[in-house]
DNA sequence: CGCCATAGGGTATACGTATACGCATAATAT
DNA sequence: ATATTATGCGTATACGTATACCCTATGGCG
């Protein structure tokens, strides 16, 4: 009696069932070593019987901690409906994971290279910091990003890990991948590697794919022809458009490395509708391993990405910035997935 | 010189500065009617100066509302590495771009069915409403569904529709949908036509794709064969192993319904595996429309769920119990996707 | 010309927690 | 024995906002 059980308990009922003030139970809660275990034992005894949870919002406020990150993700510029980026995807499972593994929340939101967002999330004291994810032109959010930085803003970035990005990043080794998928086209023969992806600096991580590419090349004594790299973005139908321009150039070539998964299989409906047999005339591998690409005829080789490394190391920098201790930079790297589309 | 640009301003700066008291801010910012239009002006003039942010926490706390809605998703019991099915993914982000517009945040999180999430959200004041999402057995987590009802916890759930189904649910019209499958073989001259998927109560959403095709069946004159039913939970290897042993049988068959892609593609791979053509021995038709869809061979036929709307609808519907407006349970139309898996 | 409604905004306070500080008691040192 | 320190906890208060309540000046009305 005496306890209606529908109010929510707080901190100070809690002390006064067990005989102490408030902020002893506060303490007790928050593992401060100046309570003894009595007490303590005691406390927890109560706050779980009362089904007792710290209310988040008092918390933050005291404490200026929320508890909580925020994931910004950046979408393609394509707004094809809602058809997000398989490989984000999964990742997002990983951070979710991580997250909830280290008490955090995850805040998530989709932006669209909008204006304020910088400022939404720090400032109104909604997370203790932000994770930035997506594709998409580099150099069109780069100010922002030095604004972020300007604003000793919390925040780590997936993408391309290079001495001049802006910020903390993590990313995958695309410069090793890229050697790995040329070094594995020239071992099945092939010595006119064309790449389809963008390899201007607004795609640090398509362009280092491609250096990746070029090095092998260079490597076997092969001269890497410019001729033979073709911008696309990572979608389908642009890497249909990108392969049908390169098959109209008139430019011979025996393999394709796609940027991404996306641009492969768009490039092999072009190859398959030109009449072209794979991996027969033409190997091809991918980057991303999506889902789709086992289900391709022929099946797709590709890079697969460690998402689930790469949402751990993301969570765990952006925690170890919040707590000022020592970061850097992190380099995955990658596995080449061996399937159809390269088997001789 | 006098203010520090660095430390947050408050409504109490902006108080000062516009020659009011706080309240008058608070009032101002949020719409209150009762100051004038003149104040309020100010106001906001100097809040966009000062690019002042209401301090969530704080607000949140004194108000009890924290504009913040959280999504629980529940994994397929099947733990295969985060493999999260690509339908409710793309939902995602209908989801999060509906909230966005009506000004809540979103909070995310997976579980794995575990025990105390339904107090975890709404008793630490994380969020003012949770959106449950997520295939799995219904039976398992029917308990804690009632649970959270008797709480009266605020929440909206993704699944079948129907009169005993407990809380407030939005869903597609699976019954419908399957009628419109079954119809279409029918059309194409398929007589015996298999079902993939789980017919018990365990997962309603299949229960009804089930009873829906056999409605069509029954309008057609034709019986449905009990033995032509196969459980199948949504992966790709539950609808391999379901064909597989649906072939094993003996029992002869002209078409498969799959309650989902993944048991779609699973099936056609044991169906090429045995020698049969498709869609020639045997048509077939998915659910759910993921992109893999698309580039299977021969592509597959399947009901597209309009996501879309799912996530609008979602959404609004839980901020109108939140409210205590007046809000019905909400049954989304879907539509059948002809590919080539059921050209005859 | 007095009465009341209304607009506009100030005063005081509560939301629930975390932390700086102080004050006992007990334990150790001198 | 007194001086010192550590332990365990209470007191007071701050975090920044939203809201109940109160007050004043005005205008309308009779």
């Amino acid at each position: 009696m005496g306890r209606q059980p529908s109010a929510k308990p707080t901190s100070f009922d809690i002390a006064y069932l067990a005989g102490v003030s408030q902020p002893t139970v506060s303490r007790a809660l928050r593992g401060s070593k100046s309570v003894s275990a009595a007490t303590r034992a005691n406390i927890e005894r109560i706050a779980r019987e009362l089904n007792y949870t710290v209310d988040k919002n008092a918390s933050s406020l005291r404490s200026q901690r929320t508890h909580t990150l925020a994931l910004l993700f950046f979408e393609d510029p394509t707004p094809d409906q809602s058809m997000i980026n398989p490989f984000f995807l999964s990742m997002l499972g990983s951070i979710t994971r991580q997250c909830a593994l280290r008490g955090y929340d995850l805040l998530i939101s989709f932006q669209q290279m909008h204006n304020d967002w910088h400022v939404a999330y720090q400032d109104s004291h909604r997370s203790d910091g932000i994770i930035l994810l997506g594709y998409g032109d580099y150099q069109l959010y780069r100010s922002k990003l030095e604004h972020l930085v300007e604003m000793d803003t919390k925040f780590v970035r997936w993408g391309s890990v290079s001495d001049d990005s802006i910020g903390l990043t993590v990313g995958s080794d695309n410069v090793g991948a890229g050697v790995q998928a040329g070094r594995h086209l020239i071992e099945i023969g092939r010595r006119t590697i064309a790449f389809l992806g963008d390899a201007s600096d607004h795609a640090p991580e398509f362009q280092d794919r491609y250096a990746g590419l070029c090095r092998a090349m260079k490597a076997a004594g092969l001269s890497p022809d410019p001729a033979l790299q073709r911008d696309a973005v990572s979608s389908e139908e642009s890497g249909h458009a990108a392969a049908r321009a390169l098959l109209a150039s008139g430019r011979s070539f025996d393999a394709i490395f796609a940027a991404s998964d996306l641009i492969a299989i768009g490039a092999m409906r072009a190859l398959t509708e030109a009449g072209l047999r794979l991996p027969h005339d033409v190997a091809i591998i991918g980057f991303d391993d999506i889902p789709a690409a086992n289900l391709t005829s022929p099946t797709l080789t590709t890079v697969m990405q460690d998402m689930k490394s790469a949402g751990e190391l993301l969570v765990d920098a952006l925690l170890r910035r919040l707590d000022d201790l020592p970061v850097e930079r992190a380099v995955l790297p990658t596995r080449l997935i061996k399937r159809q589309s390269t088997a001789v």
